[in-house]
DNA sequence: GAATTTCTGTGCGCTATCGAACTTAGTAGT
DNA sequence: ACTACTAAGTTCGATAGCGCACAGAAATTC
C-alpha cells in the first residue's frame, strides 16, 4: 500500500512542494480533537493525510450540522488566501490519522512565495464554498437515509479504509438529527447489506449500493471537485 | 434623502474610490433579472446601490433556496479575489433599483492596483461565506415563521424603503417551502400587525416586532458583518 | 464478577410541513 | 362590462422527523 499523500501538495511544482514540505511538521490527530473554533483565530493549518476533518456549524450546544469534510484532497485553513486567519466553522477531527501541520505565519509567507500554492489553495477554497449551497439544499430537501448514505460515502473516500469509527450519536450531530433517527436509517442500510456496524465501528460493504441509496449530491460535489482541481 | 451609495466603495481611499468609479457604469436592474448562473462564468460584477440581489442555490427546478442577499453593503462577484470568475450560486435581482456595474476584466485589474479594494472584497467574501453555515443551520432548525421574519428584516435593510414587491410564491422559492406555507406564516405576521401585504406588495409596519418574531440569526449575521467590515 | 457506563433498538404521541386541490379576491385586457 | 389571469386563503390527508422514554446489549471500571 503506497503511503497516503496530500493531493493539493502533490499537484505543486517540485520547487513549491519542497518549500512547503520544509515548513510542515507531521502530526498525528486523534478523533475529536478540535483544530479551530468558529469566529476565533487559528494558529495552524493542516494538510490531512490519512486523517480527515469535519467542518461543523454550531448553532448552539444541541444543534449542530456538518457543512463539509476535509481529507487528503484538501487543507484546513484555506481562508488564509483571503488574508483571514479565522475559520467560519468548527474543525474537528473525524478520522484519526496523520496530517501535515503548518503555522499560520509560515503558510502566509508560502502563499506569497509560491504562486502555484496560492492558486491551488484559492481554487480549493472556492470549491469548498461552492459546496455549501449544495449542502444546505441537501440538508433541507433530502431524507435522512439518503443523507446518511452520502455521508458514509464521503467519509469512506477520506478514511482510506473500509471501516471507521463513529457512533450514531456523533453522526446525529453531523446530520443535525436525533440519535434514534440515525439508528433507524443505519438499520435500514444494514438490512440491505450496504454497511455493517456495531458499537461505533462502521464497515462499508457495498459502495455501489450506497451510491444508489444516496442522493445525487454525492456525485455532484465530487465532480465539482475534480472539475476545479483535477 | 441622501443618495444611496455602496458601503464597500465608501470605505475605500479616495484614490482607489475614483479609480473604481471610473470603471463603473450606473445601471438599473429589474426584478427577476438573472445576473449570474451557478457554475458558469460571469461577465460583470455589481455594486448594488438601491437594488438588491438574491443568491439562490438551485437543486432543481422545484427546489431552490436562498443562501444570501447582497445590497449596498456588498458586491456580487467577490469570488474574483480568488481569481475565479464563476459564481457558486444564481444571482437574481430581488429588489429593483440601481447598481454600479464593472466588467470582470476591469475588476481583476483594479483588485491588483488597489490593495485596499482587494482587502475589502476579500473581507466581504469571507463574511459572505461565513454566513452560509449559519444560514444552513437556520434553514434546518428554525420554523417558517421565524425564517420569514428574518428574511423580511434582511430585505427591509437592503430595500431602503418600508415596502417592497414580492409574491408569496417567490418567497416560497427563497425559503424552500410551499407557497401556502408562506401564506400561513405571513398571515400570522400580518395578524400581529408586524407587516401588511396585498398582491405582491409587502409593507413593514413594526421592525421591533419582527425582530422578536425572527430567530437570532438576523442579529447574529448582522453583527458578524459589522465586526468584519465596520 | 459486579457495577457502571456507553451504545443501540424500539415504541409512542406530537407537530411542522408537505402535496394537492379548490375557492375567493383583486388586477388587467379587450 | 366581461373575461382571463394571477395572488392569496383554506382545507385535507399523509408523513418525516421530533422529543422523550425505556430496555437490552456490549464494553469498561472497580
Amino acid at each position: 500500500m503506497p503511503p497516503i499523500t496530500n493531493k493539493l501538495i502533490d499537484g505543486l511544482s517540485e520547487k513549491s512542494r519542497s518549500l512547503v514540505l520544509n515548513r510542515c511538521k507531521l502530526v498525528s490527530l486523534e478523533v475529536g480533537e478540535i483544530l479551530c473554533e468558529p469566529e476565533q483565530r487559528f494558529l495552524y493549518a493542516y494538510f490531512p493525510l490519512s486523517s480527515f476533518i469535519s467542518l461543523l456549524a454550531l448553532l448552539n450546544a444541541r444543534q449542530t450540522l456538518e457543512m463539509g469534510l476535509i481529507g487528503n484532497e484538501g487543507i484546513l485553513g484555506s481562508t488564509l488566501v483571503l488574508g483571514v486567519d479565522r475559520s467560519a466553522m468548527q474543525g474537528v477531527v473525524q478520522g484519526a490519522g496523520d496530517a501535515l501541520r503548518l503555522t499560520v505565519t509560515d503558510l502566509r509567507q508560502l502563499l506569497q512565495e509560491c504562486p502555484d500554492l496560492h492558486r491551488t489553495v484559492a481554487n480549493y477554497l472556492f470549491v469548498l464554498m461552492s459546496q455549501l449551497p449544495r449542502s444546505s439544499a441537501c440538508i433541507h430537501f433530502h431524507h435522512i437515509k439518503a443523507r446518511l448514505a452520502r455521508w458514509l460515502l464521503m467519509s469512506h473516500d477520506r478514511a482510506h479504509a473500509d471501516h471507521f469509527n463513529i457512533t450514531h450519536q456523533d453522526i446525529a450531530n453531523i446530520l443535525g438529527v436525533r440519535r434514534s433517527g440515525v439508528t433507524v436509517a443505519a438499520g435500514a442500510l444494514q438490512k440491505r447489506h450496504l454497511i455493517n456496524y456495531s458499537r461505533g465501528e462502521i464497515e462499508i460493504l457495498d459502495r455501489k449500493g450506497l451510491e444508489e441509496a444516496s442522493c445525487e449530491c454525492y456525485s455532484a460535489v465530487k465532480s465539482d471537485y475534480t472539475q476545479m482541481l483535477g
